[in-house]
DNA sequence: AGAGGTACCTGGCAGC
DNA sequence: TGCTGCCAGGTACCTC
């Protein structure tokens, strides 16, 4: 499932062929995705260069000269720059064809992603205008997060997971930085400490720099059409070893739910 | 305004 | 084997 450091993997991977690319012709097979993606785009892109690519969050911003093209991953969503795209397959729902027969192909079997189009300025989008800073800039700290957090009552978890205090923070790192940084998932956010949360902001940087860096190098074959997605490996401390032993002090991990989520952590290592 | 719940969707798996 | 039911995940939007 494409997190932050993902959904930054396919940025790198696919700028290069794309940037400055004519687009021939756009295919959209399955509308209905989270949002029915627009009929016009279809208009809207034909003949248009790709002036940029970027990313902020998890949305994925392709910039032309008349707007930008809006696109999030979701859940399940695969983007792929093909050559010789082969026959497309039931979850392949778009396709675009540049000048350069490179074929950019969303694939998105569970269809919780979106794609859309704005002529005026993305970042003042709905979608986007709310959200928190990058996790990996300078604006995202410590006592940032400490200040935010008084007088809130949410769960810590909760309060990470909410992309208008810092964008990127899914399920798995959520769980994993408070791992990390020794603090139990309950505790309301309004309740930590600057000093746990200096902490928790530093493993939250250093967790997603080092899924973003071996995401690049299992991302190499992008291109190749077999549409291998190359999911980063990094070593999960918590998330989906409910029941095993904490690779810390060897008690059992738990499983609770949080905002309707699974959630484990170490009950001895994270106790307050 | 803050907190919590709900909807969207399908593949994969457990349990019968 | 085939069915049913549950779960995973991100996030916009709804309700209290």
């Amino acid at each position: 499932m494409p997190e932050l450091p993902e959904v930054e993997t396919t940025l790198r991977g696919i700028k290069r062929e794309l940037i400055g690319q004519k687009v021939m012709a756009v295919i959209i097979r399955q509308p209905r995705l989270r949002f029915p993606i627009p009929s016009e785009i279809e208009k809207e892109l034909k003949g248009q260069v790709v002036e940029n690519i970027e990313r902020r969050a998890k949305y994925l911003l392709f910039k032309f000269k008349t707007g930008t093209l809006i696109l999030h991953l979701g859940m399940s969503g695969r983007l792929c720059v093909l050559q010789d795209p082969p026959p497309p397959q039931k979850h392949d729902h778009v396709d675009i064809h540049f000048a350069n027969h490179f074929t950019l192909r969303l694939t998105d079997p569970r269809r919780f992603g979106a794609l859309l189009f704005t002529s005026s300025l993305a970042e003042k989008h709905p979608f986007l205008i709310n959200l928190g800073p990058e996790p990996l800039t300078d604006q995202f700290d410590g006592d940032y997060l400490f200040n935010r957090s008084r007088g809130r009552k949410l769960t810590v978890k909760s309060y990470l997971m909410d992309g208008r205090i810092v964008v990127g923070v899914g399920n798995i790192y959520a769980a994993e930085a408070l791992f990390l940084a020794k603090i139990n998932p309950q505790k309301p956010a309004g309740k930590i400490t600057r000093v746990k949360y200096q902490t928790l902001a530093k493993v939250i940087k250093s967790v997603l720099q080092s899924a973003i860096q071996q995401g690049g190098t299992t991302l190499k074959d992008f291109k190749k059409p077999s549409g291998q997605p190359g999911y980063f490996r990094i070593a999960l401390q918590v998330y989906g070893r409910a029941g095993k032993p904490c690779t810390r002090c060897k008690s059992k991990l738990t499983s609770i739910r949080i905002g309707q989520r699974n959630t484990v952590y170490c009950p001895r290592c994270q106790k307050n």
